[in-house]
DNA sequence: TAAATTTGTAAAGAAATTGTAAATAAGCGT
DNA sequence: ACGCTTATTTACAATTTCTTTACAAATTTA
């Protein structure tokens, strides 16, 4: 089930959205106020898989939740603004959106569009080097043998293969990672990681795929 | 330098969209003929990291050329195209392309939609003399050699990087660097500096990049 | 030129981080 | 309840990084 956080203070709006949504299977989070949204989106990280943002708003200009929202978290927002001008967008964009939808414009776009950076976003049986990842049965092949992973260590597994290359600390992987609470002294994460790497045939000391990152973390290369 | 290809029969808007690409620093390849454009795709199927696709073109209809290119192809398509319905952007999204521009618009906002794409989708790197810079990776080269640096080397080769020629104090440079503590006796800085310095290549004798600056700190020249 | 100060860096020591085995806790199906 | 699987915590060795020390070399000052 994938989960819409809306931020939208016209109430009418909120309500036609969210049932449109609601219709295509979305889970709809809605909030008037950006300060609540934003003490959401801080403790449920990596819930929500997009985010579709009005500008116009109490409180708080819109632009500016775009912004704050981006310095904790790289979730899809989407733009919906009665302000349709460029200059609206280039703001928009350059304040990291990912779309921008100019009102009014039919519930329907918005599901498209949703579904459209849904796709980019997820990995559809996908082959990464030597991984061959297929979501629907859970399921990672490396070098076409088929893996018998734990949830975690799945979920683990497709995050470092849609980050190629990125490192991240552990804190980001645990946020990745379907409710796992992070705290500093934890080693859950490194745990995970071990047993990951003898499930994939990797060697902590000469890695193929998950290098430790001396004081941040871990990526994953190949 | 990223390179864009473009479908698109109408030759006045053709130029116009290449030029102003063009000013954007893309390299723009078009083409009238879908055809070709196919055939250019499967040849370089790597080098095109956006497609710009019209809709109204002779030979094929766009629906289709969409389709046949995503049989193979996972680029990202971006359509132009004077059919603003909603139906036709059903078909659109549903045909796997990732963004949909209803002419007539602004040139700058394809600029716009293309920025957006690519932040997905790569991480960019930051080139300074000879140096370049990932920070999703958190990696630097130098001459196209990736060095492997500690945590506190790369932060201090970043700092040096943004801030080219500009003298900095010991406690200036600690201070950048994420948890150190600077006291005037230490000559823990002197140390990464020259550990630094070794890593890269340089020679605090005759440097080339790190040059001390006597009784004051070190300055990145390059 | 001699004394004082600063820099370079090797080497030693201190501190922090990582790897993982083993123990413990938490779920879950029956 | 029980056993089985999965997740987390603990503990400790191994490793890596960071800081300090120490002394030679370079630079400035008197």
């Amino acid at each position: 089930m994938h989960h819409v956080l809306l931020i939208e203070d016209d109430l009418d709006m909120q309500e036609l959205i969210r049932d449109y949504l609601e219709n295509y299977d979305f889970k709809v989070k809605a909030f008037s106020q950006p300060k609540e949204a934003l003490e959401e989106l801080k403790k449920e990280k990596g819930k929500y898989c997009v985010i579709v943002l009005d500008l116009m708003l109490p409180q708080m200009d819109g632009f500016d939740v775009c912004k704050k929202i981006r310095q904790f978290l790289s979730t899809p927002i989407i733009i919906s603004s009665a302000r349709g001008e460029l200059s609206d967008k280039i703001l928009g964009f350059d304040f990291g959106a990912d779309d921008y939808l100019a009102k009014p414009y039919e519930p329907r776009e918005l599901v498209l569009r949703i579904n459209s950076i849904l796709r980019r976003s997820t990995t559809e049986n996908k082959r990464v080097g030597d991984f061959e990842i297929n979501e629907d049965k859970m399921q990672i092949k490396v070098k076409n043998y088929a893996l018998d992973l734990t949830q975690i260590e799945y979920e683990l597994l497709s995050l470092f293969l849609q980050n190629r290359a990125k490192v991240m600390s552990r804190e980001v992987l645990a946020n990745g990672v379907n409710g796992i609470e992070y705290n500093t002294k934890d080693r859950a994460i490194d745990m995970h990681i071990s047993n990951l790497r003898q499930k994939i045939g990797d060697d902590s000391k000469e890695p193929k795929y998950i290098k430790s990152v001396w004081g941040i973390g871990y990526k994953f290369i190949g």
